[in-house]
DNA sequence: GAGTGGTCTAGACCACGAC
DNA sequence: TCGTGGTCTAGACCACTCA
């Protein structure tokens, strides 16, 4: 009855797949049920289940308790140059951008983070970054990024408090801003000018899965930190956090 | 009997990774069996199953089929900075190093990679990377990089066989090398003062998941480009391929 | 042949979300 | 209330590895 030797959940995660790229599933619209699954291919739960699980670890659906799984939309155009933070020094009122705009190649006002601002003390994770004592005041801005009301990426950066305080950098509605954080601190009369990343590999955090709606591939993290002119860290993010799919980080190295 | 919320399989899973930590079970030592599992824990077989089964989305665990499931070392001490290559530049012959050594911050000779070393004409991909037409003729080296035996990275890179042909770089026996790449071309007399990455998180391929020994998580592919100082692409790797747990990359960018 | 993991079935009870 | 996915049980047959 089964001429093709490889596993039937294998097969059946093949069609859906196979659905979703022709787009008879589209973006945010509902896999079938495992009950539905298990009425079209004749087989029992578990192997529905299955089959849905091999597409949640592609990252292709993200599964809700109670309600369904569904599309994720394949964000591909992503895109982070190491040359994104010039787009921040270059940008004017003129011609606003920012550095996410220069990654999607969007307009300025598609791109609508939400922003949640608060003032905390330095943990001794972030001083070390900062090259700060331990419980310094810093204005912590936590962002969710998104396209067309699909979450991108999500940051969690900090400033020192002496630096920020009574700016809007440290006030709501200051995001999307000109120029990012380079923007920020350019409208401060600080100048940035060396950006340092380090880039790692992980499964999400229970926040990040449901933020991002990725229930089970792997993150992209990025920790950053700028400097000024004078080598102070003026600006520490940890961390920038991006579903792992479809992400591509560029670097240029100068010998 | 239970008063644990957690599910069943979570319990376990936790316990198991808490023998792991504790050296309990050490690198490269079995698992319980499934049977084993629910014989202690007087569970079903699937139970058992997806206890192991996160373990085996953590990274922590790899899988062989009629064997059982054996512990994954943490290489947490890997770490790539992006002054990595200058390790390659400065390596010399009284003090031998490798962009390798420097990343791990061992000895030259503990590092053995195997090299599979063959020639290849350029496909539309790579020859599009070394902005050559298809089909010139490239050298191909295939290398898994191992520490103690344990699988650590593996690459896929491409010299120009009208560059390398002849040279050690052609032939077998050449790695591990010192200076790696850059040091390669540099005994070529070419000199690299650029490298461009790209940095890719994804699920590892087939062969990828076996040579690593990483049959679930995610891994950090990195596509690199080095140019000469006439701005010609004189190496393509395509790809670096890292297990994605605990490795690290550092980049700077200066604006 | 014994032990291992891979796949699959046919049930069960539960929590959650929408109506 | 009903449909959804989350968890769990108790079986089954298979392919693979090792002694």
């Amino acid at each position: 009855m089964n001429a093709d030797a490889r596993p039937q959940y294998v097969q059946i995660a093949d069609e859906l797949r196979r659905r979703i790229d022709a787009g008879t599933i589209g973006y945010g619209a509902p896999l079938p049920s495992e009950q539905e699954i298990r009425d079209e291919w004749n087989v029992a739960r578990n192997t529905a289940r299955q089959a849905v699980e091999v597409l949640r670890e592609e990252g292709r659906v993200y599964t809700l308790k109670g309600r369904g799984s569904f599309v994720r939309p394949k964000l591909d155009a992503r895109r982070v140059a190491s040359s994104r933070y010039r787009a921040d020094v270059e940008s004017t009122p003129e011609n606003p951008q920012t550095s996410v705009t220069h990654d999607y190649g969007i307009r300025f006002d598609r791109h609508n983070p939400d922003a949640v601002i608060t003032t905390e003390p330095a943990s001794p994770e972030v001083a070390e970054l900062f090259n700060v004592a331990a419980g310094t005041g810093l204005v912590r801005r936590d962002l969710v990024f998104r396209l067309d009301g699909w979450p991108t990426h999500m940051s969690t950066s900090f400033y020192l408090a002496d630096m920020v305080a009574g700016t809007p950098v440290a006030g709501p509605g200051s995001e999307p801003a000109q120029g990012g954080a380079v923007g920020h601190l350019k409208s401060l009369g600080v100048r940035v000018v060396r950006v340092v990343e380090a880039v790692e590999s992980r499964m999400p955090t229970d926040r990040e899965a449901e933020v991002l709606r990725m229930p089970s591939g792997p993150v992209l993290a990025i920790t950053r930190q700028m400097f000024d002119d004078g080598g102070r860290v003026v600006e520490v993010a940890r961390e920038i956090v991006y579903p792992g799919d479809g992400v591509r980080l560029e670097y240029e190295i100068n010998l």
